[in-house]
DNA sequence: AGCTGTGACTGGTCCGACCAGTGGACTAAG
DNA sequence: CTTAGTCCACTGGTCGGACCAGTCACAGCT
């Protein structure tokens, strides 16, 4: 049997597809921008030369990507939306669901980001943003007497500004979405949590010695205490066999 | 001014929106398994008392999402697909491609991710593993011989290894994600480079060298060794401005 | 000027039709 | 009895037209 070359099975391209397809390149080159209009679907018939119901599947393609948003009696026609994380979070929530993506992974993954972005944020901080840093973790102690949802938006607030400073927007958004996917996992055991004042002076506790470490700028060490804070606060979510693959990004 | 609560914009359902509703929630309680098959347009017709149109715009939306795929023709109706990542990793792309993310941000990126997971691998690989990573570093040298394009794909198979190993699928599909879009950026200043033989035989080396160190299980000499590649590999390509933050993830 | 009513639009949904393709059943040839 | 071929019911993809409820700009009235 000789080798044959891999053939790639062929599949007919749908016409949905290809609109689907120009639009996308034409806000990869800039030509359409957020806040700009597409044509009203009818017109957009001419333009492609399909029919209505063609133009539509494509516009419900692109609007459950997120791509666009249409408004009935809109005259401005279906709107660019400007880039948001929910389209992204929505299939790491998915996957999360069923088991291809676990709790484990994903606190893993923030260990890493988070970890990482201090160590930056600990050579690169401004004066300034190390007192911004400081003042964050003040209204996370004023938010402990609030109530946890008041202190979880404290802590994201925290966060971002780590991001910031570390001059990388990728992992800012890499963290925000992966955040928000561990908080809707295990949010209803959060609440029900009894001590959740404990935890969260205890997490309190934790960030401001990270903030001590890039005070000093030992990197390594904000790093490392971000990451064992990290693993202290949501091991117990995550199945001991997991844990190992964690722990690894523990130690020195 | 009294606080009033907190309304939500109210919008409209569309019809076709409740049946996406209904599918993926049947998906979620196992009532709907990938491999099963939904009934054929006309029958979802008659099920969900709506027309025909609707229907399909549904179907479009669940077959974005990599939920679903129709097949013309096919007298079994739409196949429910197993769960994979290509969804996350398309909306991932399209996050990289619209964030308008500087080349010194993708590469700090992979910096952290290929780091951390080889951390983790040199803890947790079996003898078997690091065999396999012996092996992907055999396969790299002969591709040099080929072409750059085989080069690439070879170390794109190291890099997989790596991520498997340190048992983060997440790490692996945003690393490849990433590295894919650093390719696209920067292929064509790699592809006239005229020492390129050299930069791949350097690369190798440089990845011999971690492979060595996960061999001896210090993670952290292995993760500062990819990280130092890396940069050296990439820092060429980003302005001096950047780099500073990227430097900032090498000192120990 | 400010308000109001109107009408030309919008998107959401429905209907009926046609086409090319698929796959199973049935038939005819071996 | 197996096999090759034909046929046909049915699939999804696309089309065009229709109606509705809602929106918005504008003209005309007060």
């Amino acid at each position: 049997m000789t080798k044959s070359p891999r053939f790639q099975p062929v599949q007919p391209v749908r016409a949905y597809q290809r609109i689907v397809e120009q639009v996308e390149e034409a806000l990869a080159r800039g030509e359409l921008a957020p806040g700009q209009r597409l044509p009203s679907e009818r017109e957009l018939v001419a333009q492609f030369e399909v029919s209505r119901s063609t133009v539509r599947e494509a516009l419900r393609v692109l609007e459950s990507n997120g791509v666009v948003r249409s408004r009935p009696g809109d005259p401005n026609g279906p709107e660019i939306l400007p880039f948001s994380q929910s389209a992204l979070r929505k299939q790491m929530v998915r996957l999360a669901r069923v088991e291809e993506l676990t709790l484990g992974e994903l606190i893993g993954f923030r260990m890493i980001m988070d970890g990482a972005a201090i160590q930056v944020a600990s050579r690169l901080r401004t004066p300034e943003q190390l007192a911004e840093m400081e003042e964050t973790l003040v209204a996370m102690r004023a938010a402990i007497d609030v109530d946890f949802e008041a202190f979880s938006e404290a802590d994201l607030a925290f966060h971002d500004m780590i991001a910031q400073v570390s001059r990388n927007s990728l992992i800012q958004t890499c963290n925000e979405v992966v955040r928000g996917v561990v908080l809707t996992l295990i949010s209803d055991r959060v609440a029900h949590a009894q001590n959740s004042r404990e935890l969260m002076l205890e997490s309190l506790q934790h960030h401001a010695e990270v903030v001590d470490a890039i005070r000093a700028g030992d990197g390594h060490a904000a790093a490392r205490i971000a990451r064992q804070n990290m693993y202290d606060y949501y091991a117990g979510y995550v199945p001991e066999p997991e844990r190992e693959a964690l722990r690894a990004l523990i130690d020195d």
